[in-house]
RNA sequence: GCUGUCAUAGCUCAGGGGUAGAGCACUUCAUUGGUAAUGAAGAGGUCCUGGGUUCAAUUCCCAGUGACAGCACCA
């Protein structure tokens, strides 16, 4: 007699073992036409289980934001069934509902092309409009592997044998075509509807391991119905306009070329937007409490051996030879190491730490190729390092410390939300397990002290200890490591850093490694996305354009572009042979925030039209007036009153 | 690094076995016009690099390099 108690808090009972199907009629026709699948308990299932004890239960239909969840994950299947239709012999894997949509991955000798994806979508729309139903299906295991052998379908056959013992092995039918499958699915391949769309092919190895075969991946999306897909497929397009590589060139930022690859050219406008970047997180460091050295670039191997790079990280580690000499130095992969060396000159005192040692670190790892991204992943980056000296006991609050001031920055650069990952102990690691309880448990503190929460990144720490990682977003939905806070009992042991205890002992400091914005080459490129290149003035790389309408207000324009320079404005004059709506639109285009525009009128009356990026109207200031506005404006924000 | 796609003017791109085009940008001339494109003329290319096929290759084939997407990597 199970009694389903259902969200509204009312109560059904049953006189025996019932489907959702059945409940679903049993509360009315719309509803059992709506319903796609349930959540008994909290658990998604078919409707066509059977519930045979009291439960709770939820309806999924099509208005739920669940319901995009199993129309990717039954997409999903019937990719899979088109594409065996289509290409016999092809082995299918694994194919789960993703962000936004859905991918599959096949075995075959020639992987899928971008060409192949037109008729794979219309079988896909073919089978959907058979509509046939999903059938769920308990195998016994041995069964089920000697099935999929027997199809030659090896790879299932493997994830078969490498369930856990116990483990419900689950079939589910759609027509002819059938999957192992843990469910749930909808009620037919119907439900599915029309709002998805194949989107690209790819590369991707077997369970994501580079050293198992490279599968042939399609991915689609998928959603409630085309409204949806187009909007989609729009902000799409939007957020492709933001790409920091295609502003980085309208704008004249930097580029990068063959010669150079994984580093940036910076041009004049790009590097003013860098410098306005790096004067404020050096003002807001030196404000913190830190004191910013400068360390070499090119070292010699030995100071890497002793600091464990030598080991494991020399692959990645740029080398410089010179005939001369019997040497051989590395260029910086980061700075921690040198920092240790200045920590290391003289005698330090238990009464100086904690010290807090900042750089602007330029380092050069060797990335693989197919890292690189734009000016967001990188060979050669500048960090905005520091390294925090302190006792054990220092730790929480010099995290908490930190979290604070990152938060204050990352607003001030316009970031509300970012996420936090915690990343404890890697399998490959130095220190012991007692170091590494000791450090997972002070930052652990820490996080809690601040109010940080976060998720768990199981395994991906530093070698050297755990980490937090701050996460910002990209207009594509890429999500970058920026931030970073790490905790390091190791490098001061491996290098041999001590102080000076209040007993006269000596003792080993801590070592905080942290970084605000990460490198400064991907926190601009995330910025420039984020602002879509109509950065905010204090950041703007150019300020305002002076623009004349007449050549007889070229004497003044000078002169206004003169006091606004003064003022310390990044301004530039513009007094070409062009009509002012030539010029307006010119500046418009190249995001320029404030356009100064002077005729003869102004000239005559002392006075300056600004017309703002984006708005329509002018405003009139008095030259003195226009000059205080702007310079306000152009306050950053660690220098506002 | 792996799989796939791509590489033509400064930029965005079209084209195609007989050494090449558009728009924007650039230069010059005319124009002095009041808030998102004034007009005209001109200049600009080893069609990524190296090999092969061919009477002939920028075009077809192979390799390399680089870019892009995804995967792997990111101490």
């Amino acid at each position: 007699m199970p009694a389903i108690t259902l969200p509204d808090g009312s109560v059904r009972s049953f006189p025996g073992a019932v489907t959702g199907a059945e409940i679903a009629a049993a509360i009315g026709p719309g509803l059992a036409r709506a319903a796609l699948a349930m959540e008994v308990d909290g658990v998604a299932m078919d409707l066509s289980r059977e519930i045979t004890a009291d439960a709770r239960l939820r309806f999924i239909t099509r208005k739920d934001e669940a319901a995009l969840e199993l129309i990717r994950h039954d997409a999903a299947h019937v990719l899979a069934e088109a594409v065996q239709e289509l290409y016999p012999g092809t082995q299918v894997t694994i194919g789960p509902a993703i962000e936004n949509g859905f991918y599959y991955d096949f075995y075959r000798n020639e992987p899928f092309r971008p060409d192949d994806l037109p008729a794979i979508e219309a079988k896909m729309r073919e089978i959907i409009a058979r509509d046939a139903k999903f059938v769920r299906e308990v195998w016994e295991r041995e069964e089920a592997i000697e099935f999929f052998e027997a199809q030659g379908e090896r790879f299932k056959a493997e994830l078969i044998r490498d369930l856990p013992a116990g483990e419900t092995i689950t079939i589910y039918r759609q027509g002819e075509w059938l999957d192992l499958c843990r469910g749930p699915h909808m009620r037919s391949t119907g439900d599915i509807g029309n709002g998805f769309k194949l989107m690209k092919t790819a590369g991707a190895y077997w369970r994501g391991d580079a050293r198992n075969p490279m599968l042939s991946r399609i991915y689609g999306t998928a959603w409630r119905d085309n409204k949806e897909l187009e909007a989609y497929l729009h902000q799409l397009e939007e957020a492709e306009r933001r790409d920091h590589r295609k502003i980085g060139k309208a704008m004249d930022l930097f580029h990068i070329q063959e010669e150079a690859v994984g580093s940036i050219f910076w041009h004049p406008k790009g590097w003013k937007l860098y410098r306005n970047v790096e004067a404020y997180i050096r003002r807001r460091q030196e404000a913190g409490g830190y004191e910013e050295v400068r360390t070499p670039q090119l070292v010699d191997r030995r100071l890497w051996e002793l600091s464990g790079h030598w080991e494991k990280y020399r692959k990645n580690m740029f080398i410089a030879e010179v005939a001369e000499e019997d040497t051989m130095l590395a260029l910086k992969p980061m700075n921690c190491p040198f920092h240790v060396q200045i920590f290391k000159q003289g005698l330090r005192s238990y009464r100086e730490l904690p010290m807090r040692m900042a750089e602007f670190g330029a380092c050069h790892r060797y990335e693989p190729s197919g890292a690189l991204h734009g000016i967001m992943r990188v060979r050669a980056f500048t960090q905005d390092d520091a390294h925090i000296f302190c006792t054990e006991d220092q730790i929480a609050a010099e995290t908490v410390r930190f979290v604070a001031l990152l938060e204050r920055v990352y607003k001030d650069f316009g970031f509300e939300s970012f996420t936090v990952k915690f990343s404890d102990r890697p399998e490959i690691r130095a220190g012991s397990d007692e170091v590494w309880d000791r450090a997972e448990a002070a930052l652990k503190s820490a996080c809690e002290k601040a109010g940080v929460s976060y998720t768990l990144n199981p395994g991906e720490g530093a070698f050297y200890g755990p980490k937090l990682e701050f996460v910002l977003r990209d207009a594509i939905g890429r999500d970058w490591q920026c931030g970073t806070i790490q905790v390091d009992f190791v490098l001061p042991e491996r290098l041999d850093a001590e102080y000076v205890t209040p007993e006269s002992g000596r003792a080993r400091p801590v070592m905080l490694h942290r970084a605000i914005i990460g490198s400064f080459e991907r926190f601009i490129g995330i910025l420039i996305e984020n602002y879509a290149g109509r950065f905010p003035l204090w950041l703007a790389p150019v300020q305002a354009v002076v623009a004349t309408i007449v050549s007889d207000a070229d004497g003044y324009a000078a002169e206004v572009a003169q006091a606004l320079s003064a003022a310390g404005l990044a301004v530039e004059l513009d007094v070409s042979n062009q009509k002012i709506q030539a010029k307006i639109r010119e500046h418009s285009l190249a995001h320029v925030p404030n356009i100064r525009v002077v005729g003869r009128k102004e000239a005559e009356t002392g006075q300056v039209a600004l017309r703002r990026l984006g708005g329509a109207s002018q405003e009139m200031h008095s030259l003195a007036g226009a000059v205080a506005l702007l310079k306000a404006e152009a306050t950053p924000p660690d220098l506002r009153p």
